[in-house]
DNA sequence: CTTGACCCTATAGTTGCTATAGGCCGTAGA
DNA sequence: TCTACGGCCTATAGCAACTATAGGGTCAAG
């Protein structure tokens, strides 16, 4: 009746690979699961909804730690959401702050590569000045 | 006349920490200074431009491979710039993927953060639940 | 002559996995 | 019955790009 699944199953329905799920489990991000006979991990549906819960952490962009966070915080239904809402502003901010940063560089690459215009050999290649910038004096 | 720095110097003109310099050392990456009589690393200018040009190239995304190539390139003056052109537009390719990739999980991010109007416990946490989705049936 | 800032090497730790070696389990075909 | 195959097991090492630590040598100033 309570349905179980191998490692195998756990990863194919999760798209995570076996060894990350391994992985997972030694810094205590899953619990370890039961052991058949032949000492293969056996999972239950609660191992199932941990890991789709990490894995779309992840794909959010999470850190394993803030993952982990998360997953302490919703256990215990007692406690007030304020964590869960700091949390998730927190990351939305750096995940903010490093589009700004990626906008600014990709302006930049922009910059460079648009001083190229089939220029002829390295020596007067004006991206690798660009990318001198600073280095001889003009 | 031809002047000379150590290693602390190099590090406070670009920026760079000591152990970074040596790291890059470790991996060729920089060339491997003359030495002192106490052992201590002796850096020409030519070492500090080519830590400059490094870090540029660092702080504008580029790999320390990408780097490598990109100083292996610039060191051929007879060679053509295709290839610098080539690295320059990968990497801009990359980090416009990666802006549109952080773009969107910043969307989700905001929609979720929008479900908490201060909700009360984690037991009706509408962030918990969203980053949930999937798990429970609903 | 000792304090303190600097330098040296070598090794281990970080994040989030991935890869490899070496071996057991279970079943299906010859 | 043997054997080949996929799946599972553990343990360890490797990836990027550093950072941190331990344990020591050097050198100029007070």
């Amino acid at each position: 009746m309570t349905e179980t699944y191998r490692i195998g199953e756990l990863a194919r329905l999760t798209d995570t690979k076996v060894v990350t799920i391994r992985y997972y489990e030694s810094i205590g991000l899953m619990p370890e699961p039961e052991r058949s006979a032949a000492n293969y991990r056996v999972y239950a549906k609660a191992h199932l909804d941990r890991l789709r819960f990490v894995r779309r952490c992840r794909d959010l962009g999470f850190s394993l730690e803030q993952v982990a966070d998360l997953a302490a915080l919703s256990s215990d239904r007692q406690q007030s959401c304020h964590d869960v809402d700091r949390l998730t502003r927190m990351h939305l901010a750096e995940v903010e702050a490093k589009i700004a940063d990626l906008n600014a560089l990709a302006a930049e690459l922009r910059n460079i590569g648009a001083q190229c215009e089939g220029g002829t050999t390295i020596s007067n290649c004006r991206i690798l000045e660009a990318l001198d910038r600073g280095r001889r004096s003009a």
